[in-house]
RNA sequence: GCGCCCGUAGCUCAAUGGAUAGAGCAUCAGUCUUCGGAACUGAGUGUUGGGGGUUCGAAUCCCUCCGGGCGCACCA
């Protein structure tokens, strides 16, 4: 169990005596929150309870935090509890145990930073990130979107639920003909036709070479069937060749899949008509000037929504149902068919106007809307220098997240992707990122974690370290010597990488990990200053194994929190 | 016009309603006989966009104004 976890149990052991011994009046006893103190001089943990619980306790919040430190049970970890003005119990742990932490952190190797092996309260969790339409590349906002994804599916998973990743894949309707259009149309012209381009096709140039590359491997053969035929296939081909593409483009940034989910699937499927039955039912549908609404405003939205477009406007049937059709039937077959605790969406801050639809028809369908959590994030900025990259779609003209890869370096990219809250609108500078130095915040934190490997590197060269398997058992070293201050704050640093978990998890914001990283390697590097680890003086020996276990212990936690974020951490730069 | 998001040090950003609002970069001043100087130590910088309110306590919650972004389709 997390030690801030313990201590809050402790906490309220302590009030209960304190209340048995007629310290404190009876009282019902809240939620105990431990905190972290801004200034360590004030311990390692704190507690602001007793202000909290003035008015219950009808006593002064310090005279409740002193009771509360008279009466607090005695425990190995701790060897501080006071009570301090305004009326705050401040708790600081016994040096020795924090030396003694060395070990655990060792033994648990890859997997230290898990919260709970196993967790009573563990979720089926899904995961759903990125799915961009697929009709053209990959840019910055779908990589933002699925570093933030990928990251949180990590982060989850270390927290001790079961997790799923999965693409929405929005290959249903017009949008698909209007790709196939397009495509049909560059590839007719790659083989000399004269077939003019659909009006509100798809511009890029990607689909002039799409046109060019089908061209070359199928020769006339969409020129030989029927045309809507043609369309409709190319218009599928091309959408594979696009989430190929994808796939390709966001695994060299560390994102990753369980699952390709088809929206046409759920039409396909018959889902759709089986969830519209059900709205229809409770009276929450309607029909107006020609097309299927969603009665929203039943349900207290601003206004109703279409699910079926009307004929006059449609013609093809299975063009008809809108993207909010496709949405609701979807968030069954998560809660429902699946059977998701949660299902978490990553959308762009374009789509927020969609969010309350979208919970809305959840709760229609008698779901529980808290099993759904959209998450939004906003737009990201492309600069260079200072200076704002105009991006314009319809033109084609954006840098794409290939591009972005090639130039600044897919660790960089992910880390600063990462590094922000997600709803504030990021700035993404490429003179910035592709700097190598100080400036840039991935370097120095895997340069940390490359300095360690050095240093274990060295101690084998040594003749120090004979194997760093050693490093697991007592006779690597006796961590009990590790009590230079810097040491200590080194350990102190290491621990709080479960907690920096568990608040990600909880709060659903991965950007606390990249923060993190950077004061852990930065406590690293100030404790690499002042206590050398490998040495070659003989009387040194036994005090550079325990170092070379404290070494090891903070590169597992180095390595860890760079693994969630979904950044190398590599041996040597 | 209506709705959502954002506004914190010169810059980029942190801060479960808690104590003196913190980091990095930049600036200035220091630190190398041995493990990677892509490092470390120290220094200064704030009307948390403005103004009200709630609270024992507000960067955080509420109202209002200002500035910026994004939405407001029988598009996805």
């Amino acid at each position: 169990m997390l030690i801030k976890n313990q201590l809050a149990a402790l906490v309220k052991d302590a009030i209960i005596a304190a209340q048995n011994s007629g310290a404190l009046p009876a009282f019902a006893i809240p939620d105990v929150y431990i905190e972290r103190p801004q200034r360590k001089e004030l311990g390692d943990y704190s507690c602001s309870l007793p202000l909290k619980l003035a008015r219950a306790a009808k006593r002064a919040p310090l005279e409740i935090a002193q009771a509360i430190a008279a009466h607090f049970p005695r425990a190995e970890a701790i060897a501080q509890v006071e009570g301090a003005p305004p009326g705050f119990v401040n708790i600081t742990l016994n040096d020795a145990w924090i030396a003694r932490q060395v070990e655990t952190i060792l033994a648990q190797g890859a997997r230290y930073g898990d919260v709970e092996p196993a967790r009573r309260d563990a979720l089926r969790i899904q995961v759903e990130y990125v799915s961009a339409n697929p009709t053209g590349p990959l840019h910055i906002g779908g990589g933002r979107n699925g570093a933030l994804g990928d990251t949180l599916a990590n982060v989850l998973n270390a927290a001790g639920h079961n997790v799923q990743r999965e693409f929405y894949i929005n290959d249903n309707g017009t949008q698909v003909r209007l790709f196939g259009e397009s495509i049909f149309a560059r590839y007719a012209q790659a083989l000399g036709r004269d077939e003019s381009f659909p009006e509100k096709g798809y511009q890029g140039a990607y689909v002039i070479e799409m046109g060019k590359q089908i061209a070359r491997e199928h020769n006339e053969k969409f020129l030989r069937i029927p045309r809507a035929q043609a369309v409709r296939e190319l218009g599928r081909l091309g959408i594979a060749i696009v989430l190929d593409n994808y796939a390709k483009t966001l695994a060299r940034m560390g994102v990753r899949f369980d699952n390709w989910f088809s929206e046409r699937s759920l039409h396909e499927s018959g889902l759709f008509a089986q969830v519209f039955q059900i709205l229809q039912d409770k009276g929450l549908t309607a029909e107006k000037d020609g097309a299927t609404w969603f009665a929203a405003q039943e349900l207290g939205e601003d206004k109703d929504a279409v699910l079926i477009r009307s004929p006059q406007v449609i013609a093809e049937p299975d063009e008809r149902p809108t993207y909010l059709a496709s949405d609701v039937a979807y968030v069954w077959n998560k809660l429902v068919v699946r059977n998701f605790d949660r299902a978490i969406y990553i959308w762009g801050a374009d789509h927020h106007g969609d969010v309350p639809r979208v919970l809305a028809a959840t709760r229609a369908l008698g779901l529980d809307p808290a099993r759904a959590i959209i998450i939004l994030h906003q737009f990201v900025n492309l600069k260079r220098g200072g200076e704002l990259i105009k991006m314009s779609k319809r033109a084609g003209e954006f840098v794409t997240m290939d591009e972005l890869l090639d130039e600044v370096g897919a660790d960089a990219v992910r880390f600063m992707l990462i590094a922000q809250h997600a709803n504030t609108t990021m700035d993404f500078d490429l003179e910035l990122a592709k700097k190598q130095s100080d400036e840039n915040p991935v370097f120095y934190v895997q340069y940390a974690h490359a300095r360690i490997s050095s240093i274990l590197k060295k101690a084998i060269e040594s003749g120090a370290l004979s194997d760093p398997s050693t490093l697991l058992r007592a006779s690597g070293g006796d961590v009990a010597l590790l009590t230079h201050p810097a040491e200590l704050d080194l350990i102190r640093e290491i621990l709080r990488l479960p907690e920096i978990v568990e608040l990600v998890a909880a709060k659903l914001e991965p950007h606390h990990l990249p923060h993190y990283a950077i004061s852990l390697a930065g406590i690293f590097h100030a404790f690499y200053k002042q206590c050398r680890v490998v040495s070659s003086d003989p009387a040194d020996a036994a005090i550079t194994r325990a170092r070379l276990k404290l070494v090891a212990a903070a590169q597992n936690a180095l390595a860890r929190t760079l693994n969630l974020i979904g950044v190398r951490a590599p041996e040597t730069m």
